[in-house]
DNA sequence: AGTGTAGTACTACAATCAGTAGTACTACGA
DNA sequence: TCGTAGTACTACTGATTGTAGTACTACACT
């Protein structure tokens, strides 16, 4: 899993609040006018992210009339899981790795953990 | 936390096995020593990486008549705990990415990681 | 029909990072 | 004093990312 840059992180948000409120694909206009104020990029930049991000297969893109409209591959929380699993291919021992990683979240996040693993449990998965 | 690249991880894994085999830190002639017969590299060229790593903050120097022996900042399970706690930092709902996480490991992963948190109810981290 | 606007594809350029290594200089043992 | 090991410093290259310009096309409105 390749790691994205801030701005390709950046735009990957937008497209991925846009899911979370309901709404579709933005086409590059519309992730322009989520970033201004922020960042004032030129409309041109705003594609060549969005392309790159399609390229790289985190983007999927569709036709609307002459524009194109991009929507997220996977879901936000499914990209960080993918991350975490990638770090965890670096090392020989994933499983002295999980331990750690295990004992390294807070208290809180634990319970989360052990929440979702209790879900497992009871509803395998499929 | 920053990533790395492919040989300041061969690196990096060449050092953790020094410290698993009881082995103290090790110098740029030692390290180029175990990398020899995967890839030949000219000896400044592993001083380059040694060095570079070292001002990252992975490696730790100290002097051993005129050479430098490096020696790992944090165990190879620390620093892929790190990573994965860095990728759970890239959004903003960590606990629906911890939860998705939990179910994208294997059943035997899940099972090592419900042991360690079982772990930490026991005895809480210090 | 002509013109402006939005949209695309293609190209480009600078900065940073990582892999790779050379050079110049120093210290030490035979 | 000469070779060897070691360092510090510098450098080049390719890939990635942020950033954007240019050229061309489609469409709507006057």
């Amino acid at each position: 899993m390749k790691g994205l840059g801030e701005l390709e992180r950046t735009v990957m948000e937008v497209l991925w609040a846009r899911v979370d409120a309901g709404q579709g694909a933005a086409t590059a206009r519309e992730v322009g006018r989520a970033l201004a104020g922020d960042r004032d990029l030129a409309h041109t930049t705003v594609m060549t992210v969005l392309d790159r991000l399609a390229k790289k297969g985190f983007l999927q893109r569709e036709r609307d009339g002459r524009a194109w409209r991009y929507r997220p591959v996977a879901s936000r929380e499914g990209y960080v899981a993918e991350l975490m699993l990638g770090a965890l291919d670096l090392t020989g021992d994933r499983d002295a790795a999980l331990a750690h990683f295990a004992r390294s979240v807070s208290g809180d996040e634990a319970e989360v953990l052990r929440r979702a693993l209790d879900e497992l449990t009871k509803r395998p998965p499929g």
